[in-house]
RNA sequence: GCCGAGGUGGCGGAAUUGGUAGACGCGCAUGGCUCAGGACCAUGUGGGUUAAGAGCCCGUGGGGGUUCGAGUCCCCCCCUCGGCACCA
């Protein structure tokens, strides 16, 4: 008998695999295809525990799959361009590149040494120029659209990466990447027209009943659709370029009525009319404000004090005609709806506080039932729905009834239009850094902005370049990128400077993947069968940023004619988080652990089973390092039993069920019943009761001592189904136990095991004797035994008639193959 | 504040969806093997009561309810985690 050394039969099966190419993929074909996805991961320092769980999950699946006749795409590449590779370069003086390049070996080492399966020949780095050449063909085609364009707005911007954000980058008003906080700034930037798809790609989440609620729910809040009606305030005195009219966007037209001004965000274009328009007095007014609003520093997600001023000009409420004043303030957004609000500070908690300030009218419109709110003493506003007071010939209805007629009459009068608005914020791809790539856009002193041809893609990244965090992409300092011709009309122009987020990079790789073309990202015809993706797998916090920006660019490019699905990603599944200590692992916590010494002591095998074994995938689990010592022993009781299994040399063939003894029969039904069940686990991705049922089994091969050969031939049988239900978990040992117990390698090119049903049913069941519903006793029976034979054996049971003696016994409850409960009054 | 997920032994976690709560594993205890330690093997392990066993009682965040029977269903409350939040 040998000893269980993994490091020993690990290499061998990894060299294996890879030499015999078993997860190497022929996209042409495309018959029983499955595309299993996870996340491509960016390549900083070493994975810990944690990145592994992503991988292990990923690759259980891909072999399970396999072995059910898949033919499993399985790709793996590099998330190569970003932050931290450029502040090692500025803090190391090491080029970000090489940087980038060391990260990727040993992450490959790493992913190796797991023992995951992929197919290195597709192996995509988003960082070079045969990948990012079409990260820049997608942008081109973005601006030939319209959909990437210029513009001033109040953007992001991490006062440490020395750069602007998106939105989604933004965590709790501090930057994601490095925490600092981050403040709003004026700035020209390029965007991607993402709410041009907004609707859809609110409405699509509906094809995607196998995504988590949770991610479909947070990119929902994301999108942040609302309903309400656009309202035309006539203006007085006043023209801009809308005419004498103000649109107003809300949300609960059912409180128009008690509308007692407008409010119009700093950044309104009515403002510059206004400013024309008003004495001097109020123009300095309006200018002071103005200014003081313009020098306070904002910081992202912060509140701050409501402030404002009265423009001096009046709006008309269209419902009464009622003049109303028309104030410019702090808390109006212009990126949101009109940019232009009624103020209703009766039912607006925020409209209230201004009104307060400013001693602002505040006139009730909605009641609530059974009280009657009175302005004078109210300490907040009233925002819930009630009965309408004050509102013309819509009193006396119902809030919520007020709100459809309204709108309807308001329509009908032309005096407003049901209308929809969105929070979703155009995506703001521009970054002021080097390690990106460059935006393909040509500034002319004559044309202006100019595309770079698509044959002069890609445009390269320059190498030799200085790091120095200036809040001024490093490539404006070199001066042969910077200077060139125009494609239009050969004149002196210059290169855009700023490169493109890296979530740009991530939102189409999993297209080239499947077709790594020279001349086209790829090839429609093979990535429109091998896509959508069958299983993505990544982590929760990618719910808005990565999976939204990858949906908005497929349905792009199913619109331009590239592909023909509606959305990329049919199944994802988001794992849950190792954390050590209560905390997520990090280096900055030093409490990271590392696959390598638990791989070095235990092996991958026993490292896999153990993350898989320690709860349920898509929840966060507490690393214990000792607990790691019950996957060892698992995999050696194992090991052990195939050894001595295997030094027994059964001959081949069925187990016969009638010559077997009674505890072979039981453990050959115990086979089967594991099968049944693993097999459902593996489909509900429950690896982590997949485990322990495979622990049961081995522990009911234990406790079988063979009292013939027929028994020996069931333990055979037995050991060989619980090394192929294994494999997806310990591939290596598993192979390894499969060649020594006789059979050609490799166990990948197993059918997956079937069981069958008459095996499943045990010859003997307990029946569970409850009185009054508590737990009094049990018996066994044969399975499916009637009623009357349960009913019986339970009422004759010695405990069963002390609990009953003296009693009326009112029902007995007959539970098949489960249980009796006799009712005493 | 709103939305979502969750609360089960000393610990990680199971529970056929209303039917033996605590599978499986860690840890712990006792015994075996060993010069010894480790490794390994066997047995036990929710709490209380008891010399021990049997027995009995209690027990799935708290309180109430439905039911022959509730971790599971309903109502109220508490706590933890995640997301959103001047979005009109």
């Amino acid at each position: 008998m040998e000893k269980y050394i993994p490091e020993k039969i690990e290499k061998k099966w990894q060299r294996f695999w890879e030499e015999k190419g078993y997860f190497e993929v022929d996209t042409r074909d495309t018959s029983r295809k499955f595309y299993a996805l996870v996340m491509f991961p960016y390549p900083s320092g070493t994975l810990h525990v944690g990145h592994c769980r992503n991988y292990i999950i990923g690759d259980a699946l891909v072999r399970y799959k396999k072995m059910q006749g898949f033919r499993v795409l399985s790709p793996m590449g590099w998330d190569a361009f970003g932050l931290p590779a450029e502040n090692a370069a500025i803090k190391e003086g090491i080029h970000p590149w090489e940087w980038t390049r060391k990260n990727i070996q040993v992450l490959k080492r790493q992913l190796h040494s797991l023992g995951a399966g992929y197919d290195w020949k597709r192996e995509i780095t988003s960082c070079l120029p045969e990948y990012y050449r079409w990260t820049q063909w997608i942008f081109l085609k973005l601006f030939e659209k319209g959909l990437a364009y210029r513009k001033e707005a109040p953007v992001n911007w991490c006062p440490s990466c020395k750069t602007v954000l998106a939105n989604e980058q933004v965590v709790d008003g501090k930057c994601e990447r490095c925490g600092a906080e981050v403040i709003i700034k004026e700035m020209e930037q390029w965007f991607l027209k993402i709410t041009q798809y907004a609707e859809e790609l609110l409405k699509d989440l509906d094809l995607l009943p196998n995504w988590p609620e949770k991610v479909k729910v947070m990119q929902r809040n994301w999108i942040g659709k609302s309903e309400g009606v656009e309202i035309y305030f006539r203006l007085k005195d006043i023209q801009w370029e809308k005419g004498k009219i103000l649109p107003v966007f809300t949300t609960r037209v059912d409180t128009i009525f008690g509308a007692t001004y407008v409010v119009i965000a700093p950044r309104h274009p009515l403002l510059k009319e206004i400013l024309k328009a008003v004495d001097e007095k109020k123009k300095k007014e309006i200018e002071e404000f103005l200014n003081r609003w313009r020098s306070t520093v904002k910081k992202a997600g912060e509140e701050v004090e409501k402030e404002g001023v009265f423009t001096g000009v009046y709006a008309i409420n269209p419902v009464n005609d009622e003049e109303i004043p028309v104030w410019v303030g702090n808390y109006v957004l212009y990126e949101y709806g009109t940019g232009a609000i009624m103020a209703v500070p009766a039912h607006d908690q925020r409209d209230f506080e201004f009104a307060k300030r400013y001693s602002l009218p505040i006139r009730v419109v909605i009641q609530p039932e059974g009280e009657t709110l009175d302005p004078s003493t109210m300490e907040c506003a009233y925002e819930e729905p009630g009965i309408m007071v004050n509102s013309g010939k819509f009193s006396g209805l119902k809030s919520e009834e007020g709100k459809k007629k309204i709108a309807l009459w308001m329509e009908e009068k032309g005096i407003g239009k049901r209308s929809v608005c969105y929070a979703l914020r155009d995506w703001l791809v521009s970054r002021q850094r080097y390690w990106g790539a460059p935006i393909p856009i040509i500034y002319c002193e004559k044309c202006g902005i100019v595309p770079v041809p698509e044959k002069d893609l890609p445009v390269l990244l320059p190498q030799n370049v200085e790091f120095l965090p200036t809040g001024e992409s490093p490539l404006k300092f070199v001066p042969e990128f910077l200077n060139t011709t125009c494609p239009k009309c050969g004149g002196k122009a210059k290169r855009e400077t700023d490169t493109l987020d890296t979530f740009v990079d991530s939102s189409w790789y999993y297209l080239r993947y499947v077709s790594l073309e020279k001349d086209k990202p790829f090839e429609p015809e093979v990535v429109n069968k091998w896509l959508p993706v069958d299983q993505y797998i990544g982590g929760v916090e990618h719910a808005i940023l990565h999976l939204l920006y990858s949906r908005f660019i497929t349905k792009f490019l199913r619109d331009i004619g590239w592909v023909n699905f509606p959305e990329p990603f049919q199944n994802l599944f988001t794992q849950g988080m190792v954390v050590k200590d209560g905390a997520k692992m990090s280096k900055s916590k030093g409490n990271v652990v590392s696959p390598d010494e638990l791989i070095e002591k235990y092996g991958a095998d026993t490292l896999r089973t153990y993350i898989l074994f320690m709860g349920p995938p898509e929840k966060d689990v507490e690393w214990d390092d000792r607990a790691i010592e019950g996957e060892w022993r698992f995999l050696n009781r194992y090991w052990r039993k195939a050894e001595e299994i295997r030094e027994w040399e059964i001959k081949e063939g069925e187990v016969k069920i009638e010559n077997l003894s009674e505890g072979g029969r039981k453990l050959f039904r115990r086979v089967h019943r594991a099968i049944k069940e693993v097999t459902q686990d593996m489909e509900d991705f429950r690896f982590n009761t997949a485990i322990a049922k495979l622990m049961e089994l081995l522990n009911d091969i234990y406790a079988l001592t063979p009292k013939n050969e027929e028994d020996r031939k069931a333990l055979k049988f037995a050991i060989l189904n619980l090394t192929l239900l294994l494999h997806p978990f310990a591939p290596h040992v598993t192979e390894e136990v499969w060649e020594r117990l006789g059979n050609k390698p490799s166990i990948m090119d197993q059918l997956w095991p079937r069981y069958e049903e008459k095996y499943l049913a045990e010859e003997e069941i307990t029946v569970v004797v409850q009185v009054n519903g508590k737990l009094r006793g049990k018996f066994t029976a044969p399975p499916d035994a009637d009623q009357d034979f349960l009913k019986e054996k339970a009422l004759s049971l010695p405990v069963v008639q002390k609990y009953t003696e003296g009693k009326e016994i009112k029902r007995i409850i007959v539970v098949r193959n489960r249980l009796v409960n006799v009712v005493t009054e």
